[in-house]
DNA sequence: ACAATTAGTCAGAAAAAGATGACCACCTGA
DNA sequence: TCAGGTGGTCATCTTTTTCTGACTAATTGT
């Protein structure tokens, strides 16, 4: 019995996978994200990793980057459509526990 | 904003984390599991890693091993209640692509 | 008796992921 | 003008994960 070569949710849980993707994804479902609120307020996190996280979650279409040309000039990332289509998976993993 | 230290998807996240655990995860939910057909059905794998992750998912209370003593006798690892739980969450993985 | 199958373990190597510290450029307030 | 915040990059190092190949050991088929 072959079983097929890929496994759908596989992907889906690779964007999600890594140190501080779960933690990024969860702070965005509250509301815009910026990277040194993250740094501060993620406990043991570096810049290098906030930034490759973002940066992956972004190119799997999870998280959109904007700049935001008012009062102090700065970068805000939001959940996308695709990103907010997660938050019911979300949820339900957490009541798995 | 301190955001509280874990955030609880992350456990059932890590959980299925791992090269092969979907894999393996999906293929248990068709019916029990055996090393060999794992290592034959799965390319790539290897048996360490196998071992390894098969390790990991009994640990995690989501696969059970069992000594079949009958005819060739061998060894079957079959989703327990936990794992059977996590059913619809994987469905809903799926259907989020 | 011998080979194959089943189900692994172990040591070591290689690859991937994560962390560290230095550095950079832009803007703003004092 | 100069310190501080924001949002990073880069090279390098360490840690974790995964892979490879050799080996074991109990059963079963021929």
């Amino acid at each position: 019995m072959k079983t097929e070569s890929s496994c759908p949710a596989e992907e889906v849980l690779k964007m999600l996978s890594g140190k501080w993707k779960p933690q990024i994804f969860r702070i965005a479902v509250d509301g815009s994200v910026r990277f040194s609120s993250l740094l501060r307020d993620i406990e043991g996190s570096n810049k290098q990793s906030l930034s490759v996280a973002l940066k992956e979650l972004e190119e799997h279409g999870l998280l959109e980057k904007k700049v935001i040309k008012l009062k102090p000039l700065h970068i805000e990332y939001d959940l996308t459509e695709k990103g907010i289509a997660l938050i019911p998976v979300f949820r339900q993993l957490e009541n798995v526990l």
